[in-house]
DNA sequence: CTTAATTTGTCCGTATGTATG
DNA sequence: ACATACATACGGACAAATTAA
């Protein structure tokens, strides 16, 4: 029955014997001959199913030395795919509001514990934006994913980052840091209503600006 | 310079080909021999290549026939990573914490959308509760995630309710049916907050009865 | 219905670059 | 310097599936 696509099986296989082996990011998994060998199939297949992980980002291979874990974050992922699937504006926009369901629900879930309301992390970014030093909307963002406390959320998070194409990059502009004191004001007075509405406020303000200059203008 | 890691150059070339041929989803791209030849490369090495961009759901090879760019939006891989992710013990918290963010966000997309709060699906669902039909929180849910129309949401949704272990393919009991009743009603009237609130009372009551038998029972 | 051509699926053999001891 | 182990890459061979003549 499932002659075809046997590439996708060796995946699973892959998958399944790092769980049982319990083989953590970072380790090393056994060289492509004693894959094959053990998983029955052609060495040729193997390296197919582990180039599609590659570029995956979710392993890693140096020429002489072996296959390894990935302890994520990789880069190729990203460019491939915007400029694969995020032709589709419709894809493009489900991605920014998936983005946005998570950030949203981490600011919902810090207003609702005072002790990550009352954190010196918020007198430090209003010292960055009052310094005018630079500030970047992706080092707020993450510092609020990382105290709602949800690792899977982060995760997810995370990846939806990497998919929004080429973000947010560079620093916020002089009209968003009078946005973003209000926001923190109303973090540490966990003023749940308004700190969301500044956020969307803030982010689709940036969101605009984002979408006006055509989608593909990266590369690698 | 690049010497090592050409199947990713290779990705580049494919994808520049698309581009410059402008070549449709839907459309065939060259066959495996005709892409080799032009970018004067192994046919291995790029198959190599084909089957990262097929993992991601870019591509579609049928065989015998040919490959073809992928037209419907997959999001596939957001499963596959979800799989490698979600390979370490994850907190079931932090699942069902993840999963309630974007049921919430679907209803709040649906009580600011006056055409989806005035839906004859309510009175579906009423009908059912009055009935005293059997009726399935996930089938209920499914339709709040549907109706909110993020279809990348969507996905990841039913990705999480699948982690999530053995859910609720219980009926719902009387005792819940008299907190629907009121949730339908604000799902109606557009009032947000109350939908939320009715909304998390009744998935925190459920989640009190899951926590209690063992979970994990997934397989993929 | 049969046959031939095309295309992907799979495997093998061989050579080469690279890191480790 | 040498040997070993590993990934990288290529080309050939055959099987299986589809399509068209």
């Amino acid at each position: 029955m499932n002659q075809s696509k046997r590439f996708l099986d060796i995946v699973k296989d892959i998958r399944d014997m790092i769980r049982r082996e319990k083989i953590k990011p970072g380790n090393r998994i056994p060289s492509e001959r004693e894959l094959a060998e053990k998983l029955q199939v052609g060495r040729s297949t193997l390296r197919e199913a582990l180039r599609s992980l590659e570029l995956l980002g979710l392993i890693e291979t140096r020429r002489g030395e072996g296959t390894f874990l990935s302890d994520h974050r990789n880069h190729q992922l990203v460019e491939v795919l915007s400029t694969f699937i995020l032709q589709d504006k419709q894809s493009q926009e489900d991605v920014w509001e998936t983005r946005l369901i998570h950030e949203v629900s981490a600011i919902q879930t810090i207003c609702q514990n005072s002790k990550l309301a009352s954190l010196k992390v918020w007198d430090s970014f209003r010292n960055r934006l009052n310094e005018n030093e630079s500030f970047y909307r992706e080092d707020f963002v993450r510092e609020l994913m990382v105290l709602s406390g949800n690792r899977l959320s982060l995760k997810i998070w995370f990846l939806l980052q990497q998919y929004s194409g080429n973000p947010y990059q560079e620093p916020v502009t002089a009209t968003e840091k009078e946005m973003l004191l209000p926001l923190l004001a109303a973090l540490e007075q966990q003023d749940m209503s308004s700190a969301i509405d500044l956020f969307k406020t803030w982010s689709g303000w940036i969101q605009k600006g984002r979408m006006q200059n055509g989608n593909d203008s990266r590369d690698l």
